[in-house]
DNA sequence: CAAAAACAGTGACAATTGTTACATTGCTAT
DNA sequence: ATAGCAATGTAACAATTGTCACTGTTTTTG
């Protein structure tokens, strides 16, 4: 167990492993589970083993808006802020690929960052690329229209996917980016007029 | 000078302040003045001691989005989250109000995250805050239309002033919710119709 | 296989936001 | 006092986005 920690989190030094071997747990979660719901207390930091995480905030009329995805060797920035007051969830994640999770109980959180330098790195590096991420999220909205957006949008899920073909509806977009769907297949629409995408049922190929 | 830091920041123990006594160095900074600009090295971690200061998300073309406002007692945590991995900052901050600044040395900010329990948790419960603000800052552009969005930017503004009498050109709150003026003056108008808000010029007094 | 459900395309129109152009008001400096 | 400037008001129009209504297609399900 010790190993594929340490292959994952290749940063994690080899008492931190152990330390995480002995005192967390791993969970499993299938495609479309929700890990966290906003409002729900969060009791435990969350790593990524396998699988992937979408993380949204939602509003009050049932709005899911994307934020970013946790993949392997990745932790919730959120989980880790949360977890030190034992505040609520300010955000929603949902499975979309099978993920298997360490989950580090709250104390532990915490007294590792004195103990262990490589977690302390860790968990300082997860805040630094999570606020970074918000960041551009903030840029995408702010400075940009929706067409951008939806270019923006599709980039980064063929970032993560590492591939050109999204198996995305123009529903999920347009609920991810809250717009309409009619404005989503307009949008693509005109892509594919200009060559940038090429649009299939359930499936938008990237060509550029 | 040990009395004035505990006084602001009150979770501080004697020792840390002593250390930021020894170690940090105080600059003044006069309304107007730009302390940071994105694409800036970070030297130091910023800790605000009075005065006040705004910080935005810029654009290429020179776009300004308004984030948050630092206060007396708050540090900037992006300066933090920098300063650790000596990154480029991806902010802009500029006082609105003639401000004193701790500044504290880069490598200081986390060696003292290992030897002072109080520097740890403010470090963290800055994290938090921020990011919980920056969230929010996310809802008002992801999920509202613009005059939702000019209501939430003048109760902060309000909130942070503590006062009711806004001095703030339409300009100003256009630029830093990227869009026109003319869009901010209808806007209002229609506000000062409903009987929310008093205009004047160069100052909008909140009613409600 | 037939019916239902999910997905996508599209036209028409409404609402919001962005842009242009110009008028008006009140403050400031000489 | 008045010229000049910043701030504001506002009308008219363009562009984008949101909404409604309806169509056809593909997939799923009983």
């Amino acid at each position: 167990m010790i190993e594929p920690i340490k292959k994952i989190f290749t940063s994690f030094s080899t008492e931190l492993a152990k330390e995480i071997e002995v005192n967390a747990t791993i969970h499993s979660y299938k495609t479309g589970d929700i890990i966290i719901r906003t409002g729900q207390y969060i009791k435990n930091t969350v790593l990524v083993i396998s699988g992937k995480i979408k993380v949204y905030r939602e509003d009050e009329n049932g709005g899911e808006f994307f934020m970013y995805y946790l993949q392997p060797g990745q932790a919730c920035a959120i989980s880790m802020i949360c977890a030190t007051k034992n505040e609520k969830s300010q955000i929603m994640a949902k499975v979309v690929e099978d993920v298997e999770l360490i989950m580090v109980p709250l104390p532990l959180m915490d007294k590792w960052m004195m103990q262990h330098r490589s977690w302390y790195e860790f968990v300082i590096d997860t805040y630094r690329s999570r606020f970074e991420e918000v960041l551009e999220v903030i840029d995408s909205i702010a400075f940009r229209a929706m067409d951008e957006r939806l270019e923006f949008y599709l980039k980064r899920h063929a970032d993560v996917c590492g591939c050109k073909e999204l198996k995305l509806s123009h529903q999920e977009i347009a609920s991810e980016l809250n717009t309409s769907r009619e404005v989503i297949s307009r949008l693509l629409k005109k892509m594919e007029q200009r060559g940038i995408v090429a649009l299939h049922r359930n499936n938008i190929e990237l060509l550029k």
